[in-house]
DNA sequence: GCCGGGCTGTATCGCCCTATACGGGATGGC
DNA sequence: GCCATCCCGTATAGGGCGATACAGCCCGGC
């Protein structure tokens, strides 16, 4: 038996910081959301952001001609909708469970007065909007190129940051996207995808086994 | 004598929340840069943030190649650093007054006890990482495409949102970009803008005035 | 075992972008 | 007034990506 094709996220939080938020979990309440159903739609106003105990959400904006780009997969231990939910503005950016999903739901609107007595939460808040404005601005970085494999590679060692596992020759991730997914993440078609990885493969810079991406240590520094 | 060809930013940030912040100031401490200076840069690790009350600061990322990706140009009553400030990572962008500039420096490690004193403060802070991350992910929607028009007209709705004046004939924009500056904020060539701009101007969809570009009222809702 | 659907690997073709080069116009320094 | 510099417009050649189509593979259902 091979290894699970798990569905994980895109993205993680360092632990201290899952903690921090963690504690505070009482100004919020639970809620659950079955597979398929919307926690959040693009354009609509709302003051409530979620922090994902279990499952899967996808992130994606859709584009005026109908087309969806995949921001992230929030997985357990990660925070969404908090950017619309405090700068007040209608969301620009949907979410939806694509797994049977647990979350706490916090509500901005009284969050001032929860402020003063606990300002070690307003801190938690800035790390994490921070942290998410630094993760938007690298992938905008890499996007700004043109070059499919710029903007693949990237993704792949986002990826690997936050979901490998060590291995002989490299860093295996755990996580499985379909080639599809990437084109989705990286605004390319899938055939450059596929394309792209099998250049990168007779570059001897990844390796796939069994339906997962092996990212080769360097193999010489030139 | 024509239009001034005054530099401005790419950025603009409600009056509300500008004299939120304004009101803390005293928090932080006037510095100024003289034009071509550093307020810092890609990859040291700073808690300072700034929020800038004269001047034009420029904000880019630097691609291990060594090319540049302009993200932003941060003009007055604006807010830039905060991001790798309150995450403790190290900055990921770089930010040079490019004209004279006068900001007031904050410091993020004794927020948390100002927090507690003034909780609309991390509040008002909050709102901006959330705007920033919000066109951020905005921008990254359009850079997606692989179409220079796509990208190129982002930039200038953005900039016409923030930076434009009502003319007989649409809405002009007041900031002046050279071709060569939209190219490296949009990830394009220099030929490409020109050819694109070129395009929309056939197309009815610009015109261009004295150097300034001006964006038509949407001449048909076919 | 057989079938069907989702995913990956290829092929072809047309198009548009990049790189490069060059000319002309505006602007500013002296 | 003259020249240098910057910016815009344009031409050419080359390449790589997107669209489309199709074949093979794996896996699960029945």
């Amino acid at each position: 038996m091979a290894m699970t094709k798990k569905k994980l996220g895109t993205w993680r939080i360092e632990r201290q910081l899952v903690e921090q938020i963690s504690e505070h979990a009482s100004f919020g309440r639970r809620r659950t959301f079955k597979k398929n159903t919307v926690l959040y739609e693009q354009g609509e106003v709302s003051t409530r952001f979620y922090f994902v105990l279990k499952g899967l959400v996808q992130i994606s904006i859709f584009r005026s001609d109908g087309s969806e780009v995949v921001l992230e997969l929030m997985g357990p231990e990660t925070v969404c909708g908090e950017g619309s939910a405090f700068d007040g503005l209608p969301r620009f950016s949907s979410a939806a469970a694509i797994e049977d999903t647990e979350t706490i739901e916090f509500d901005t609107a009284k969050m001032t007065e929860v402020f003063r007595e606990h300002p070690e939460f307003a801190t938690s808040l800035l790390r994490v909007t921070s942290l998410k404005q630094r993760v938007v601005a690298i992938r905008l970085k890499h996007l700004a190129s043109r070059e499919p494999q710029d903007r693949i590679l990237e993704l792949l060692t986002r990826l690997e940051e936050m979901f490998a596992i060590d291995h002989p020759k490299g860093r295996l991730l755990v996580t499985h996207v379909t080639h599809e997914q990437i084109a989705a993440m990286t605004g390319t078609s899938r055939v450059t995808v596929t394309r792209t990885l099998q250049r990168l493969r007779e570059q001897n810079r990844i390796d796939t086994i069994d339906g997962h991406i092996l990212l080769k240590r360097k193999p010489a520094p030139e």
